[in-house]
DNA sequence: AGCGTTCACGTGAACGCTCACAGCAGGGCC
DNA sequence: GGCCCTGCTGTGAGCGTTCACGTGAACGCT
């Protein structure tokens, strides 16, 4: 790469010092027309970029946000990321984005992003035993932290996520609606809020509308379709009767269709089946499947204005934004026929 | 935040010189044992962080990868930008992950990140009608510049991808293998290579097995679901008899088969449908999906080595790497009873 | 005329680091 | 003793910016 030009070659060619060149980049102080004209021609005629690195060094910061979420992969996740980085870069700041699949990959990470001197962290999901640890000493210290779809406990932290006490209100509600009282629920991994809260919603739904909720019907997942799965065949082996599935997400309720089609019930006549996210592929299921929309995009560019004003001003309060998560019907819930 | 120790403040209070701090840290020229175990204590005890601004500005070189693709979101992309970057940070770099939806956002990001000093270029997909006209300039400066998914023809330019002709050949011989001639095929978008590909690979097959092509069986999707929901159903009402659609995405095949379903097609047996990609829920749906595994790891972390090798040696020769396509037998797909 | 203000620019220093070089021991060799 | 070599360490300069000043010139006011 032949060597770019700096805002010295700039200067020389305009006749002007590198702080008016400086002045002119960044509008401001004053420069004058004439001035301010000839030293855009100049820039536009050599590409001048400032570099970014030298402005970083002397600022004192970066303009980086360093995002560390379990996979780029997850749909959710990858959602969340694409809406943070499109909304940083339009306050001026880019992503650093990095995958910590496991736990004990979070503190390298971490760790190189703060030899990068990233100005504020978005922490997708992070990891149940590691979530403090790492972080807290960080935010004590000063650096800018904001917490993505699962909050920890009664810490003063800044997060968004989405509604999830309210999501799982909503779909058992739904269900309930419909005429059905014995509803499975399929959670997910126990150490995360959000299924915590999710069920949360579902038994308070349960208990406003006088529905006792029978733990015999709660199966353990861990997001994937294949527990999905497996969850449903245990519920279905158990001999509990259910006519409702409310699965914590859209793969576990994919899973949950397959294991009621193999068993030979219909859906959703049979048995109802609501999900929780909406997957992109959600309404070419059979049945189109009835699912909680989660607010992801909302969700990232939420926290990048919530980090960068904290950013911006230290003082900041942390705050805990909450998202609601929208009913989209279609059409694997069905009226239950007692 | 308040303020990170800089080299100096180690140098000072292990009572060195910063370049004997900076030799510890770079582990490179000669230190005595005795000096080099106490400015290391002294950098854990001062939490001390080399700052790569500092280090890029004298360097010239940020150790930075920008990813430019038109989505964040897409499983393919989501995949091989993930791994791409665990790939980049095993080598020393951090990749810093845009997307420009359209093309009228290349530009801008692609001027943000080379504010950044990136060191070199991983561009996805590009967009077909900007392909060249961004990106040829860049590397005739000497840029490092990699394309994954879609390769310009006819320019000497570094690119990664799967070997779309090969996979475009194997789906089809499957099918071929299975008893089926009547095969209609459903495209990706007629500007994109990797699309043309696997219609060659498609026709090629066919060719070799002595079988007609047929133009009335080929439609144009946009590897949208409901490109492909659409596509079938114009394959339907047109009334010329096929047996088998290999669609030339996962999505698209699952909008096939529900517009087969819809038309009252039995699957697999009255129609085979073989899709691309292997997206997540392929192996849940009804009947789950016979597939080409698309090798998103691999290309990106080959992408990275390519990129790094050139940066590294910018003398370097570009190279197009195919990465082939693996068949995945499920339940898609049956034989033709004639 | 003398003064203060504003405008339009320029200059030294600093940000935190690495590079190139220099210096100073100590050791081996003729 | 004089020489060179090697191992270890320190110093000046510079990377490309911005910040905090400083400096004229022009202007308006008393």
């Amino acid at each position: 790469m032949q060597s770019r030009p700096t805002i010295m070659d700039v200067a020389a060619r305009a006749g002007v010092s590198r702080q008016t060149v400086s002045r002119v980049v960044n509008n401001k102080g004053e420069v004058s027309e004439p001035t301010r004209d000839r030293v855009l021609a100049v820039i536009e005629e050599l590409g001048y970029r400032p570099n970014a690195a030298a402005r970083s060094m002397v600022m004192g910061r970066t303009c980086t946000l360093g995002c560390i979420s379990p996979s780029l992969i997850d749909y959710t996740f990858a959602n969340i990321i694409d809406s943070a980085q499109a909304e940083a870069r339009r306050l001026g700041y880019f992503v650093l984005a990095g995958s910590a699949r496991t736990e004990s990959e979070v503190e390298p990470l971490l760790e190189e992003m703060l030899h990068r001197q990233v100005d504020g962290l978005l922490v997708l999901n992070p990891h149940a035993d590691g979530r403090y640890r790492h972080f807290l000493p960080l935010i004590e210290k000063g650096m800018a932290v904001v917490y993505l779809n699962n909050t920890p406990r009664g810490e003063a932290i800044s997060s968004v996520h989405c509604d999830d006490r309210d999501g799982g209100y909503q779909a058992t509600r739904y269900l309930l609606d419909l005429g059905h009282t014995d509803i499975a629920t399929i959670l997910g991994p126990g150490n995360e809020e959000c299924s915590l809260d999710r069920l949360d919603g579902h038994r308070q739904a349960l208990a406003d509308a006088g529905v006792r909720y029978m733990a015999e019907l709660t199966m353990q997942g861990d997001w994937s379709a294949t527990s999905g799965y497996r969850a449903t065949q245990h519920l279905l082996a158990a001999g509990r009767p259910f006519s409702a599935i409310f699965a914590q997400n859209d793969q576990m309720a994919v899973g949950a269709t397959r294991a009621l089609r193999e068993a030979g019930r219909r859906l959703p006549n049979d048995v109802s089946v609501i999900g929780f996210d909406d997957i992109p592929l959600a309404s070419y299921f059979d049945p189109p499947l009835t699912t909680l929309r989660q607010p992801m995009r909302e969700t990232g560019e939420r926290a990048v204005q919530l980090l960068v004003e904290t950013i911006q001003n230290p003082g900041r309060e942390p705050e805990q934004v909450l998202i609601p998560a929208r009913l989209l019907e279609r059409a694997s819930c069905a009226p239950w026929r007692s």
